[in-house]
RNA sequence: GGCGCUAUCGUCUAGGGGUGAGGACGUGAGAUUCUCAAUCUCAAAACCCGGGUUCGAUUCCCGGUAGCGCUGCCA
């Protein structure tokens, strides 16, 4: 006789309260890796009980940045599915029915203290070094009191008496971990207007919609003996417990706005790739069997991913590693579709108008080709190209850093040499560049870097940048088009770099 | 305050009663290249502290310390 393993259910329960942080993400990934690899179910749910702080807009939000990240799910708010509805505010009468249910057989009862009343609690138990938690005032209350105060109108909330036994729960990452239910007070299941309260509501979704376990931040741990209470007065069995380590700043405090650049949406206007992100998320905290392979693909996450090998110590965040991952995808990745990313980008540092043709296209591949490997990711591209759409003769000369080949005799003849043919040659590719080149080499003597160097000073006005001859055709093709900052070609440049370079030597 | 979680190079991590404590990011040096970058090679860099168990602890146990979390009619 084999019993058959219920099926793996997991979920991502995020609050609506604004864009995808990195520590929501890593929770989503580990669960969607998860779900993935073990032919399960990623569900997703709104927990959206405090509709003061919760906003449809925000939920957009979130489901955006959740399906950009390349994570799908099996069920939720906008796709449906068999244990719905998927958010939290539309399950209100669900709730109530449990709770009600709760009472009934005892489990827990109507409290009439107001929150005035427990606040003053709680600050004579806080002056007093004491434990502050519910007296349970209200536990006593005969049925009749109860009945009549409440038919008086008086709001009452509901509250789970927690019972005097040590509530302890398996949890796959950090083992068994024991509560005294001392340090637990009677807390609140349903709200006076009868909204659920997280501890309730969770419970009670997870068990409906059969998930079978509950991946989450580990902020959650001293939440779950007040949730296994709940489990068991309802009688429930639990889940599978996996709680993750937080994910922190370099500081060591919680990750947080005012560390920057933190949240999904932030990480993707900065033209950072999904890939690299989920890449780097699933490198926190977990590791690769074989302990060294840290590149890993979608599908490689997926296959290799388990419970087994996450670690229980919170991670720093380090933004280098993303931008090393990023690079690394980078490279990976057809130019055709860097193209695209990168065109907003271009646009807001006004090197491109709004209609971008495809010819323009063609020609930014080849921009992204000779400057990619200098940027950790797309928004630093407009510091890079800007030596291709900006280009000013006097300036080249005047610069402080070009001085020397302003002055010197040599490099002076290889300018002079190059712009005369360069002038002469008509539009230039690399292959004619090369055969110019070398007439140069040949004239001047010159070879290797001093050859190399004055020229590259005359053509872009800079001392570095990426290989000439790679240039040299982006600066030919990107004249034939329109955009709004023009740029010039070879000749243009050499032109305008020899009348003012010539001129100083007249001096 | 109480309770809980955590502790290996600067950072992410592997490992585990006897190891030259492994890898990666970053850093430094060198090689290559027309420059920068990229690339390649090499190097420096760690078991939080104190007790216990043990022939032997970085590893197991206890305590301390530090960080983080919970202690809400937030989630």
């Amino acid at each position: 006789m084999t019993e058959s393993k219920p099926p793996i259910r997991v979920r991502f329960a995020p609050s609506p309260t604004g864009h995808l942080h990195v520590g929501n993400a890593r929770t989503a990934l580990f669960n969607w890796l998860f779900a993935r690899g073990q032919k399960g179910s990623f569900i997703l749910r709104i927990e959206d009980t405090d509709v003061e702080r919760s906003q449809a807009d925000f939920e957009r939000q979130l489901l955006e940045d959740i399906r950009w990240l390349g994570l799908d799910w099996d069920e939720g708010p906008d796709v449906g599915g068999l244990h719905g509805p998927y958010r939290q505010s539309e399950r209100t009468d669900i709730y109530r029915k449990h709770g009600m249910k709760l009472v009934e057989s005892g489990h827990a009862y109507y409290c009439f203290c107001t929150p005035l009343e427990l606040e003053a609690d709680r600050k004579t138990a806080l002056s007093q070094r004491r434990q502050p938690r519910y007296s349970g005032k209200c536990r006593q209350l005969s049925r009749e009191e109860v009945s009549r105060r409440r038919q008086a109108g008086e709001p009452a909330s509901t509250r789970l008496k927690i019972p005097e036994e040590v509530l302890s729960f398996p949890d796959l990452v950090h083992g068994l971990t024991r509560f005294s239910p001392d340090a637990i007070g009677d807390f609140i299941l349903l709200r006076p207007g009868g909204q659920p309260a997280y501890n309730f509501a969770v419970v009670v979704d997870d068990h409906l919609m059969q998930i079978s376990h509950v991946i989450r931040g580990d902020d959650h741990i001293s939440n779950t003996p007040r949730q296994v209470a709940v489990y068991r007065a309802l009688g429930w069995e639990l889940p599978q417990f996996a709680h993750l380590s937080t994910i922190l700043a370099g500081d060591r405090t919680r990750l947080s706005k005012r560390h920057g650049a933190t949240s999904v949406d932030h990480f993707r206007e900065m033209g950072l790739l999904p890939e690299a992100i989920t890449n780097y998320l699933a490198l926190l905290g977990w590791s690769a069997a074989d302990g060294v392979t840290e590149i890993l693909s979608r599908e490689q996450l997926t296959a290799q991913f388990s419970l087994a090998h996450i670690i229980k110590s919170p991670a720093v965040f380090d933004l280098q590693k993303l931008f090393w991952l990023n690079r690394h995808y980078m490279k990976g990745s057809p130019l055709e579709r860097l193209v695209k990313l990168s065109l907003p980008v271009l646009r807001s540092a006004g090197y491109l108008g709004e209609q971008v043709g495809k010819e323009t296209e063609q020609w930014l591949e080849l921009v992204l080709g000779a400057v990619l490997k200098n940027v950790d990711h797309l928004s630093q591209l407009p510091d890079p190209v800007r030596l291709i759409f900006h280009f000013d003769g006097r300036e080249a000369v005047q610069a402080e850093e070009n001085k020397d080949v302003i002055e010197s005799e040599d490099s002076r003849r290889v300018v002079d040499s190059f712009c005369q043919r360069v002038a002469a040659a008509g539009e230039l590719d690399s292959d004619k560049f090369r055969a110019l080149i070398s007439e140069v080499r040949n004239e001047t003597g010159q070879k290797g870097k001093n050859l190399f160097h004055p020229i590259r000073v005359a053509l872009t006005g800079r001392t570095s940048g990426p290989e000439m001859d790679k240039l040299v055709p982006i600066f030919e093709q990107g004249a034939k088009l329109s955009l709004p900052n023009p740029v010039k070609n070879c000749a243009e440049r050499a032109r305008e770099f020899a009348r003012f370079a010539l001129k100083g030597a007249a001096d």
